[in-house]
DNA sequence: AAAGGTACCTTGCATTGCAAGATAGCTTAT
DNA sequence: ATAAGCTATCTTGCAATGCAAGGTACCTTT
């Protein structure tokens, strides 16, 4: 898995999951990891990044099978960055494949 | 135009024009910029160390519009590159779209 | 009590892109 | 001729982000 390909998405992916229902940090690592590999190393100081931004609030919850879980609610900010990196996103990959993907312009 | 995206990406770019044709460094600054904005100071050092990795060779040539023109050429082994490279894109950036694009596992 | 999974966290490092600046050739306008 | 502006090369120091490696602590199973 290319590391320098991840930077700045996994913002992105954890906007997007958070999205669709509150997650605790733990949790995020592995349903990433499930189609991108991600450390514990990586997400935490994520997640304290984004919420010192304003893009998540969060809440403590007692579990059963460890320690206290802390979830991750998206805000409205929030929401509001995952939409405009989401279309960057979509623009990027779009520019990037016109010049990989044999644009004839580079021939 | 987020930085982070471009991490590891213009490496892919470099290499992807450089296949259809030899160019200076100069032009692919301007090559890659009509889509993606990009400074010279960060394609000199690109070009410097793959060029050390053994993925292109240089040569130089004059030019009636100013200072002579330092030519990069891929070599097999930057050509083998850029086809790993590229299907590790591909790959990534479908991982990436099943989660941002509403993948109903994280719903 | 030891092992292993769950769950949180931090520190220091590696990599990469950029801003800002330097150097130099060539052309055009003043 | 000289100043400005485009062409073309390069370097230095900085900012941002992901990771490896480590630590702490809870809970269950052996």
């Amino acid at each position: 898995m290319n590391i320098q390909f991840k930077k700045g998405v996994l913002e992105l992916l954890v906007l997007s999951i958070l999205k669709n229902r509150d997650c605790y940090g733990y949790e995020l690592v592995n349903e990433i990891s499930k189609n991108i590999s991600i450390s514990e190393g990586t997400i935490y100081p994520l997640l304290r990044r984004l919420t010192k931004d304003g893009y998540f609030e969060t809440y403590l919850k007692e579990s059963n099978e460890g320690p206290p879980r802390k979830y991750y609610r998206l805000t409205k900010q929030g929401d509001s960055t995952r939409i405009d990196l989401e279309s960057e996103w979509y623009d990027f990959i779009k520019k990037v494949n016109n010049i990989v993907g044999g644009d004839k312009t580079y021939e």
